[in-house]
DNA sequence: ATGTAATAGTTGTTTTTGTAACTAACAAGG
DNA sequence: CCTTGTTAGTTACAAAAACAACTATTACAT
């Protein structure tokens, strides 16, 4: 393939962050997809209860930066897999507070494990120093604070 | 947030991969969106055609790692557009052999302009070491040779 | 009070994607 | 030649995402 100008596709930035994040996610993927029949929606749900404790969608949707009828759908298709309950605050009636069930805790523990051991294996693949310039370099590409 | 437990989900490369790209490729997406009415799929094709001139559709796939379904109907839109034009190959009938149309190589053009600023623009917001090491990385996640 | 706006979350409809099955063309062994 | 297998690309159908319009509730200014 022979190159016809100065553009790099293979140095543009969205293309490459695109491809590396496209690629772990399948590959991540398959895990809650076949264990547990879960779409990355959910899983997101499901961690982000599982790390925070109690929230609610709105709250979820902030950190997740997921637009709110994915969450709203989601939470029902945890809910009615009984990973999730929620329960209506008595102060504001519009919000709902959604919490992990022994099962859904169950699930988080499992799949806890299986990210970090996912992530040891990326980890692996490059030399510290890039591991630490990579991860806080998104963080700011992301505009992540903490 | 309290942090519950010793995963962090911020800390985790799927997940921070994923915002970052995604917050990126949105950002991007609207020059094309709004200016071209295309989709990701369709300026992938575009880019691999206005920089590396006549190709097959699996070869863009290879090369963009798309599979050949978004690409078939990322080629139909392009064409119905008069974006670029296919062509048999005489040799062998089943392949096709797709090229930018003069106003297909106009919107490459414009389109990789604004790329480049934008480039520009995230390549801004990291220091040198940060830049050089991200790309890097990144290849190396995405498992991009070259 | 009461009309207007804002917020939390849901639902409906349209696009886009994923998956699998398909057609057409070639290749290679018997 | 014919069967069997492979490859390029398309099409059909199901799953998921995007987008807009909606309900219910609260806030807040008259």
């Amino acid at each position: 393939m022979p190159e016809k100008d100065s553009f790099d596709l293979q140095q543009f930035l969205p293309y490459l962050l695109n491809q590396a994040a496209e690629r772990s996610s399948l590959e991540f993927q398959q895990v809650y997809k076949d264990r547990y029949g879960m779409l990355r929606t959910e899983w997101r749900v499901l961690f982000h209860l599982g790390l925070y404790g109690k929230m609610t969608a709105g709250g979820i949707g902030q950190s997740a930066k997921m637009h709110k009828t994915k969450i709203s759908r989601a939470v029902h298709r945890l809910a009615d897999r009984r990973f999730l309950t929620r329960a209506r605050d008595e102060a504001d009636r519009r919000v709902e507070h959604l919490e992990l069930t022994a099962q859904g805790r169950k699930a988080y523990a499992e799949l806890r494990e299986i990210a970090m051991e996912y992530d040891a294996a990326l980890t692996a693949q490059l030399t510290p120093e890039e591991n630490a310039v990579l991860r806080g370099a998104l963080r700011k590409l992301a505009r992540i604070s903490a």
